[in-house]
RNA sequence: GAGGAUGUAGCUCAGGCGGUAGAGCAACGGACUUUUAAUCCGUAGGUCGCGGGUUCGAAUCCCGCCAUCCUCACCA
């Protein structure tokens, strides 16, 4: 029924000889440019001089009054030319005001029937909300003060069908934002700019490492072996070599295949998908940032990855302290690197040399310690009593090593893993190994990680080609991950994955 | 997977002691040449998430299902 009218108006602009679907629209200028030049409106008297305009936005200015002691004169501003959706009408019989808005910002459109004759006011009156629209005319004030184009000849571009959102609340149901994202993006307030403030964040990212000659690939997405994390994998079928294929749940074992081929520098910046729960935190599919240096180890990687987010900062406008919900982050470098076992310690109140002390704990967190690897029961209570209290940004150091199956072990210290993880608000946004490069300790701990743990404590999936690659040697180098979007998250001011995530994973309808 | 909340017009939301549905915005008709969520007059618009039950009668009570959100679990 709405739609029928639209339609109807479609059908009257064709009747007009105009193409209700437009085309190529050259020479428009984005309307933020347009805001910037605001400054090259004057007024000019009938003297013809021409006196440059006040502070519009000052408190209590009132520009007629300001007009009418100046003298009789006209505003003359750039003639511009500009294009967007329509967000609002405001028809006043002979005249209609307009507000345009392309990606990025809005401006108002006055449109006269003086000004932009019969034909043009008769196209104007078939506009709909949500139609896309484009404009030739004068920039210059209102009477109100409101920077306006004025226009002088309208071209129409895109008729919209479905009626937009509600002109002031906009979408504001969760399931529909994520449904029709395309609404969201339009109608609601900071959802375009915090994914044009993603792909900034990435860029930044990617800027930083290109800087210092790491070299991006892309990686295989189908695996044979679901290995380089320990997650369900989703699962799928090649029907030529009737085989069945996993989605990769971490991009790692190709990329150090990568640097046995001598690719020193190296990284991909990825999606990966996990067959697990949905969360605020947690999409089934994300993006994830893998690199590896060859000839350098954790602590390279650490100041790597401070680099990374101080440059995503920078691209953002630099502020160290950011708000994130009720919370503030205080991103001013050097970020603190505290052990595990301090950690622990501190937030767990139990000494982290303590097995039986950490098994008690671990029960009465709920844990069956029973026939568990005391390091397993220890990484459990710091999960459960560590993690959340983290707000950082915080390098967590010095990992049992026996839960970190590709990681390389401390030089005389065998039983600490070469490792970071960085927290965030409570969040793994970062972790990061001084890679294991000893084939035969490789298969020997993919083994003793598949025997005798049931699989979803296992770290690693018995991969025989990777360790074959291994043989032929691994320079020593350090390798990090990254969760880009929970990075996105925290960098700008999002609750929910699914806020910096496009299209978020949802269950189908109808 | 478990618990809680929500689902009413295109959108944002009222209503709900069981008696057959309401506002604002959007739409349609009309007035208006400097409006700012324009204003004013008028009109139209709904299987009240889906299915079943109780009842003379269900949007309202009961049961089941679906979807979303929150919390928890798995995980990053």
């Amino acid at each position: 029924m709405h739609e029928s009218s639209r339609r109807h108006k479609l059908e009257q602009i064709a009747a007009l000889g105009v193409d209700p679907w437009g085309g190529r629209f050259d020479g428009r200028q984005w309307i933020g440019d347009l805001r910037a030049r605001a400054g090259e409106v004057c007024y000019r008297l009938e003297t013809g001089a021409e006196v440059p305009l006040p502070d519009m936005q000052a408190e209590g200015f009132d520009f007629r009054a300001w007009k009418s002691q100046q003298g009789a004169g006209e505003m003359v501003g750039p003639k511009v030319r500009a294009a967007g959706r329509i967000m609002l009408q405001r028809p006043t019989g002979k005249l209609v005001f307009l507000n345009l808005r392309d990606w990025t910002g809005d401006i108002q459109i006055f449109v006269g029937k003086k000004q932009v004759g019969e034909a043009g006011f008769a196209l104007a009156g078939l506009f709909d909300l949500g139609d896309i629209i484009g404009v030739d005319g004068q920039l210059a004030f209102t009477n109100t003060g409101e920077l306006t184009i004025f226009a002088e000849q309208l071209h129409f571009l895109c008729k919209s069908l479905a009626p937009p959102p509600e002109k002031h609340h906009g979408l504001t149901d969760p399931e529909l934002r994520q449904r029709m994202r395309y609404l969201d993006l339009v109608y609601t307030d900071g959802v375009l700019e915090r994914f044009l403030q993603r792909t900034k964040i990435v860029h930044a990212i990617r800027a930083t490492l290109d800087a210092q000659q790491f070299v991006e690939v892309e990686g295989p997405t189908l695996h044979a072996i679901a290995g380089g994390a320990a997650a369900r994998p989703f699962v799928t079928h090649h029907n030529a070599l009737d085989i069945d294929l996993y989605l990769r749940i971490a991009l790692e074992l190709h990329l150090k295949r990568l640097m046995v081929g001598g690719m020193e520098r190296v990284y991909e910046l990825g999606r990966v998908y996990r067959n697990e729960g949905i969360s605020p935190r947690h999409n089934p599919e994300f993006t994830m940032l893998e690199v590896y240096q060859a000839f350098g180890n954790y602590e390279t990687m650490m100041d790597l990855t401070e680099q990374m987010i101080l440059a995503a900062i920078d691209a953002l406008g630099g502020e160290y302290r950011r708000p994130w919900g009720k919370a503030t982050v205080d991103f001013t470098p050097p970020f603190a690197r505290r052990t595990y076992d301090e950690l622990l310690a501190e937030h767990a109140g139990v000494a982290p040399d303590d097995p039986a002390g950490l098994a008690r704990v671990a029960e009465e967190l709920g844990m069956p310690t029973a026939g568990k690897h005391p390091d397993v029961v220890k990484n459990f209570v710091f999960e459960e009593r560590v993690e959340a209290r983290l707000t950082g940004p915080v390098f967590v150091t010095d990992y049992p090593a026996s839960i970190c199956p590709l990681t390389k072990r401390r030089p005389g210290h065998p039983q600490i893993a070469e490792r970071f993880e960085l927290f965030i608000q409570g969040m793994e946004v970062a972790n990061a190994y001084t890679e294991l490069n000893d084939p035969d300790l490789q298969e020997q701990l993919f083994r003793t990680q598949l025997e005798g743990l049931p699989e979803e404590d296992s770290m690693a999936r018995m991969d025989t080609d990777f360790v074959r690659a291994l043989r032929h040697g691994m320079p020593p180098a350090g390798g990090l991950g990254v969760g880009i979007d929970r990075l996105v998250m925290l960098l700008t001011n999002a609750q929910s994955i699914r806020e910096v995530i496009l299209f978020p994973l949802l269950r189908p309808t109808e």
